[in-house]
RNA sequence: GGCUGGAUGGCAGAGUGGUCAUGCAGCGGACUGCAACUCCGUGUACGCCGGUUCGAUUCCGACUCCAGCCUCCA
């Protein structure tokens, strides 16, 4: 068995075999630090964070390199609204942005470059398209790329730049030879932080310094490139056009594109106003039931973000949690077939969606051994934290997921007092107290559970 | 207009040419003092119209509707 990827090049899955052997060098367009991450950046955070975790797994060395853009237009915009300095909007978003992952358990990639740490590379790669004959210096002191000089230009897309042009809505630039040509590198305007070039004073493009940024950290051809939906084009087509002609060689073999997340049956944006934050979320919801939310769809398809949905989500890691309560965990002997079933899912594109599927039957396996035989739960309670792990869930104690984190309404001790009161009422046979003491609690939303070894209590807040 | 992709049971969401997705919710039963948790059982689901086939939700074609990209956006 091998992992399958569907590759937005070929639009078909293919087995990865990598360019060199066991090494898979991938490389994820980042994030353009002047606001908080919203949800659909987590979306791709944690995709790329599984495909990682989960390919590492298989016994693949992956080398993850996500970039972060720290110049740009609309950080330049947004500094000047804060009346703050650049550096300081995104070294604030950019230590934001690490929280935010962190919380949804999302593994540091192993390289961030910075387009301000790579201007030189940058340059480097501007000047050999110039000496290429596939970028040229225009009066206004801007770069472009000189899109007709690149054949395979579309190829991503399945696209043809003759009838891009009567789409017509390209932005024209006086400058420009062609309207289809993009910026590589652009005159700084007063005032505008600046950085010396051949060309005179001024900043990279968005789309150079992908090409730059991947090639030098990761070659100049790689195994797979990924990044959200809405980057297929022109972004990423932009990227193939520049790599491509600057080292004549073919860059990324493997594109992998994330689903959108909607709002209200609408992409989830910045541009549209409509987007929440991972923060804003994270006041209301445990991340990792955001995570196991992202999960619960497969990577590609789009996902509609409701209240109801990520009720839902929580209601499912319940039950998760649930029944890993109250064991420990310990390897033993196990029926193969959950395991052989989640390997066969995720090896097919990263299916975590029937993954999980494996996972539900494996708890129902598990609460069944609970009751019937105690001695073979630990080891499937091991196996589930196992193959979970792999996901990036069920990583935690149990009862940090279903009575920590959240602000209880009482404190534990007081939980606990009132649950012994009501075991002293039922001793005595008092059930109207002990269903009063009982209500009391469900209505704070302290939801009681009898055991064989006494009761227990969740918080199930709403 | 061009290029992608999608339409699955009450909701979410996988998948398959002919026995099961899975979760939540519902219903019946077991457990329980009653519940909750858990377990067992339970659903004539595959947009519409044709075609291929012994058989199609699954393959092919048309149609309708929806979304994404074509402009900064993950």
């Amino acid at each position: 068995m091998s992992v399958r990827i569907y590759n937005t090049l070929t639009r078909s899955k293919a087995p990865l075999v990598p360019l060199d052997s066991k090494r898979v060098r991938m490389y994820v367009c980042g994030m353009t630090v002047y606001d908080y991450c919203h949800l659909g950046h987590g979306r791709v955070m944690v995709a790329f964070d599984v495909v990682t975790r989960y390919l590492r797994s298989r016994g693949f060395a992956v080398e993850y390199v996500r970039n972060i853009t720290d110049i740009d237009d609309k950080i330049i915009k947004r500094a000047k609204e804060n009346g703050e300095p650049i550096d300081a909007l995104t070294a604030r978003m950019i230590d934001a942005m690490h929280e935010d992952e962190a919380r949804l358990n999302v593994l540091r990639p192993d390289h961030e470059p910075r387009a301000t740490a790579h201007i030189d590379d940058i340059q480097r790669m501007i000047q050999t398209l110039i000496d290429k004959g596939h970028a040229y210096a225009a009066d206004n002191g801007d770069v472009y790329y000189r899109v007709r000089s690149f054949a395979g230009y579309g190829k991503l897309n399945n696209r043809n730049p003759d009838e891009m042009r009567s789409g017509a809505r390209i932005e024209v630039g006086e400058a420009k030879e062609d309207p289809l040509d993009f910026v590589l590198w652009k005159a700084a305007k007063p005032g505008e932080t600046r950085w010396p070039s051949p060309w005179g004073d001024g900043r990279p493009g968005w789309h150079i310094e992908c090409s730059a940024m991947s090639t030098c950290c990761l070659g100049d051809s790689f195994d797979i490139h990924g990044g959200g939906p809405d980057l297929t084009f022109p972004h990423h087509e932009n990227e193939i056009a520049q790599s491509e002609a600057a080292t004549g060689k073919p860059y990324a073999k493997i594109w992998m594109h994330a689903g959108a997340l909607r709002v209200n049956d609408e992409k989830m944006s910045k541009s549209l106003g409509n987007f929440f934050t991972l923060r804003e979320v994270f006041e209301h919801h445990d991340p990792e039931t955001v995570r196991y939310l992202l999960l619960a769809s497969h990577y590609r398809s789009p996902i509609s973000y409701t209240a109801d949905s990520l009720e839902d989500a929580r209601r499912s890691l319940v039950r998760f949690y649930t029944a890993l309560e109250g064991v420990d965990a310990a390897v033993g002997e196990v029926d193969g077939s959950f395991a052989e079933r989640f390997f066969a899912a995720m090896d097919d594109d990263f299916n975590t969606a029937l993954a999980l599927a494996a996972l539900f039957d494996l708890v129902r396996e598990l609460n069944r051994a609970k009751g019937e035989a105690p001695r073979l739960a630990p080891a499937l309670a091991f196996e589930l934290k196992r193959l979970a792990a792999i996901l990036g869930l069920l990583e935690r104690a149990p009862s940090d997921f279903l009575r920590g984190e959240a602000t209880l309404p009482l404190p534990a001790e007081e939980i606990e007092a009132r649950i012994d009161a009501r075991a002293q009422a039922k001793r005595s046979r008092d059930f109207a107290t002990a269903d009063r003491i009982r209500d009391e609690l469900d209505s704070l939303g302290i939801v009681l559970k009898d055991g064989r070894e006494g009761t227990s209590w969740v918080f199930d807040k709403r």
